[in-house]
DNA sequence: AGAGATTTGTCCGTATGTATT
DNA sequence: GAATACATACGGACAAATCTC
């Protein structure tokens, strides 16, 4: 429930109320998220207010616009197969310029793994891929 | 300029000329950004759509709060010593919750990097840090 | 100490556009 | 056409923290 005497703002108590909700299963993976109006009603608030709380669902990689309508829960899963690192390599993260998301194709809230090689080339892949240390 | 005719959005224009003055030093690291008070009054925009574009470069890890007033430039630093990666590991990167921002002290707009290794066992650094392959 | 200005944080209501159903 | 739903933009309002004088 929200709390409105509480010192929580009232869209983060509401993102904390989806995010426990998918964190529990209530709302699996693949699942659609109630309309911003739906919300606003079931829980007194502003739509703008319930729009806040998704952008920072959004934000957390957690939900994505459904490209139809309304927002899914995203799949954590991992993407495709994993990528070879190589001794001297090194791994590093960051959020994706707007032209990086899109060459990428990367939902809101994906980050991007940057792979350094010992030559100096930087190779960029999904935060959802898997980069995997080559078996001694 | 902002152009309203344009079918981009008003604070993704905004934002693309904040990341532009970062990306040409015009903001360097640690330089405070203009008030949302300012940047509205110059562009003729509302307060809120100034405040949207913040949003964006939050969320890309490029600003944040300066703790006591405004925002400044981030640093993008890599954080200290590179962590090792054995042979085995797999590593992904995601955004972090809240709490795990906590824990991590995270900024916003900063990932998280995730190291499994073979037993089994995940442990969490941020975007941050540099994981490098331990050198043949 | 105190007053005032500045700045961010939050919330609301409204309006328009576009796409889908 | 109508209803639904998100995307964008504006405006106003108040609180809280901080800075300045």
């Amino acid at each position: 429930m929200i709390d409105r005497r509480s010192d929580r703002a009232v869209y983060r108590q509401l993102a904390d109320i989806l995010r426990d909700q998918i964190a529990a299963g209530t709302l699996p993976p693949g699942a659609g998220l109630p309309s911003e109006l739906r919300l606003s009603q079931d829980h007194g608030i502003a739509r703008s207010t319930a729009r806040q709380a998704i952008a920072v669902l959004r934000s957390e990689g957690l939900v994505a616009p459904d490209g139809r309508k309304g927002y899914v829960v995203r799949h954590p899963e991992s993407d495709g197969p994993a990528i070879r690192l190589k001794p001297g390599d090194t791994v590093t993260a960051r959020m994706p310029s707007p032209a990086e998301q899109r060459t990428h194709d990367l939902d809101e809230g994906v980050p991007l793994l940057l792979v350094r090689s010992k030559d100096g080339t930087t190779v960029a892949y999904s935060g959802d891929q898997v980069l995997q240390v080559g078996q001694a």
